[in-house]
DNA sequence: ATTATATAATTCGATATCGAACTAATGGAG
DNA sequence: CTCCATTAGTTCGATATCGAATTATATAAT
């Protein structure tokens, strides 16, 4: 290993270690068998818009298509979300929220607002303006490295 | 929420989807059943010194501790560890690596070197130097915010 | 029209992860 | 010394995740 790969390594184990605790910190204010997979998924379809596939879905979250079958199927079970035949295409399904599921939305994001705060204390906006942008940058050429060649994962965070 | 929250919520997004990405590039290059985790704890022992204990590992990884003994006992039944009873405290254990570890860590770091050089080729070492700083400032920030106060974890990535 | 290939989603089996409860050992208070 | 709270580690049950195979539909080739 070279030392410039090293600074990579170092770079993918902070952004996981970040990654595991804020999910953490997230999954303890969702309601009981919620997870943070369920609330990223309703929070994407309030942002960017509902009626999308399950496939669409699991592009922008970066996972496997039965992954996001069993984490909708988790929402469908608790009336977060309805799952309906696609008209335009018999093999495929289109996904809305329900009122709860945006109520829902609502509430978890109240309960955060909390954890926000005191996040906020420590990790000023300005840091974050100075990172963002790089880190969407490096998240895009991740994409565009993945060999199976699907970059369809554009959708999500709203770029 | 409000709009300064949100930004909050899109770097953690982000950061979330580009830990996913790196974990899996990774874990496609290493062999059978291994994951990251057991790359990243051989990698740890590696570069800090074996001899610790589970819960030291667990602290560091940010994982509870029976997730620790799980990944721990994968490492062992493959050989690539030994866990031997911690003469200074017959409830603790402490963790080596053997010979078997240690070549395991340089075939999967050379297994990975290509990935390297073309996520190289995408996101350049200064772009690196300009967000590891802050990322990890935040990461010790999370790290101290936790609830439970067990502020253990600063042992990972060398600081 | 028929066949072949590709795509959307699901099912299945194996493993990972986590919270809660449990066991064993430590260390301090009296 | 004895008790009791604390700590290290594990076990157990439930859920999440993933790869591989399966079903159903769509699209292309002839």
């Amino acid at each position: 290993m070279t030392t410039g790969d090293r600074q990579y390594f170092e770079l993918f184990n902070e952004i996981g270690i970040i990654a595991q605790l804020t999910r953490t910190i997230m999954e303890t204010r969702l309601p009981d068998g919620l997870t943070l997979p369920h609330f990223s998924v309703v929070n994407h379809l309030v942002r960017l818009g509902d009626g999308v596939t399950p496939r669409a879905l699991a592009a922008a979250f970066q996972v496997p298509r039965n992954t996001m079958t069993n984490t909708l199927s988790g929402l469908e079970k608790r009336g977060l979300i309805e799952i309906r035949p696609n008209p335009e295409d018999g093999r495929s399904r289109q996904v809305f929220l329900t009122a709860e599921g945006r109520t829902f939305r609502e509430q978890a994001i109240d309960a955060l607002a909390p954890d926000i705060r005191r996040i906020a204390t420590r990790i000023h906006p300005k840091d974050i303006e100075a990172v963002l942008p790089n880190l969407i940058r490096m998240r895009q050429a991740l994409d565009q490295i993945r060999e199976p060649a699907a970059p369809v994962s554009r959708l999500n965070s709203e770029n």
